[in-house]
DNA sequence: ATGCGTATACTCGTGAGCGAGTAATCAAAT
DNA sequence: ATTTGATTACTCGCTCACGAGTATACGCAT
């Protein structure tokens, strides 16, 4: 599934949803993604917002309304959504809502290669993670409570969604230091040996061989 | 902090640690990935492998250590890690480990223009995505489960995290779509009103001026 | 012996993404 | 009065990512 968007990249999605409330012109999109905390999830490109709103155009998704000049300010070109901008947008969020996409995240591709570190540089490596998603978890947990205060839930359940999300990867870590430090976690002596040595403990070396996900 | 790499696509980090354990060309890096099941979470794009292993050898992470031709094949050069590349793996990995770094994934997006849709139609998209990711949650802990018998933790960890972040996500969901058809989600009914009628509610329409997110 | 599908092993062109630079305006400070 | 620093508002050009295409060889069937 998942068919190539005309415009592909996800600030585009940003792009029309705040075109659907007024036309504006592109540095004003700026403005009200980052008043709206857009920024926090996706920092804001300059390259991109050009190109994007470009592209956007080009492919007819919105329009340029008019063209002002105030003072001797570089001249702003306004634009505002089409009807096919429309019906992309609903159609665009239909598509992300309905079909999850397996994504490939940094911290996978760091555990994935794990093993070139020790056990113990690992470990310690983790607790640092930690504590960082720990602070950051509280930091973002009482700016959402805080401003639930009077913004609608509607508009927080993406931020609920990250948290939630955080919450889990903290749990894994937590875990798997756990794991790490008790000394429970299996294999742990191989890996040691491993990463003193260099040699390769035999059950893992035939592993090698025929690889590790054979069908 | 993370600071720019020499190489900054992931792929690099795949190549590098393949080529850790012995020398190959490229196509057999491929091979080898997949033969460890990394395609599962990243897609072997052919353009990139190639352009990553000539980077990696521009920036001398990597070098070409003989050019094999057997047949009438097409030459294939073999590549070796060096021990800058081996430095940069470690000093890699440990960075990704260490400190976090929020990720915009696709479903964010899409929740964060969630208004946009009707609840209803909202709650019939979330059921299918709920649905999709029950299925693939299933198979992907039954595959875990079937490695995890002659494959050690060590190389499935990335694995379980993957699973354990799936089952927020999964309860999210479930969570979110129980408030949408149980009708107890917050300004449920203003959201409805807004979706038919394109009326905003005054005490929206307040903030709508102000900014979500004021500082 | 010849055709056909599949695995091997890349190459290349396009276009997207983005950081760094630019330049004007305005407010406050010296 | 003028220097400084922040804010507004973009532009440019490089690099990177990648899909689709290419071409050869091998195995198996006809």
């Amino acid at each position: 599934m998942a068919k190539r968007r005309k415009v592909g990249n996800l600030m585009a999605l940003a792009v029309l949803s705040a075109l659907v409330q007024q036309p504006m012109h592109p540095y004003q999109m700026a403005s009200v993604l980052r008043e709206h905390g857009k920024d926090q999830n996706m920092k804001i490109k300059w390259g991109s917002l050009y190109t994007v709103v470009q592209n956007l155009e080009k492919h007819g998704l919105i329009e340029a309304t008019e063209s002002v000049r105030q003072g001797g300010r570089p001249e702003r070109t306004v634009y505002g959504i089409t009807d096919a901008g429309r019906a992309e947008l609903t159609d665009w969020v239909r598509e992300l809502l309905s079909t999850p996409e397996q994504e490939q995240s940094r911290f996978t591709a760091a555990l994935s290669v794990l093993a070139v570190l020790s056990p113990a540089e690992a470990a310690d490596l983790l607790a640092q993670r930690l504590d960082a998603l720990d602070k950051r978890f509280a930091g973002r947990q009482a700016a959402l409570a805080e401003a639930a205060r009077d913004v609608p839930r509607l508009f927080l359940v993406e931020e609920e969604y990250e948290l939630a999300v955080a919450e889990a990867e903290i749990g894994f870590v937590r875990g798997l230091l756990g794991e790490l430090t008790s000394g429970t976690f299996p294999g742990l002596a191989d890996w040691q040996t491993f990463s003193e040595t260099g040699v390769v403990p035999p059950e893992l070396a035939e592993l090698m061989e025929r690889g590790l996900h054979p069908q």
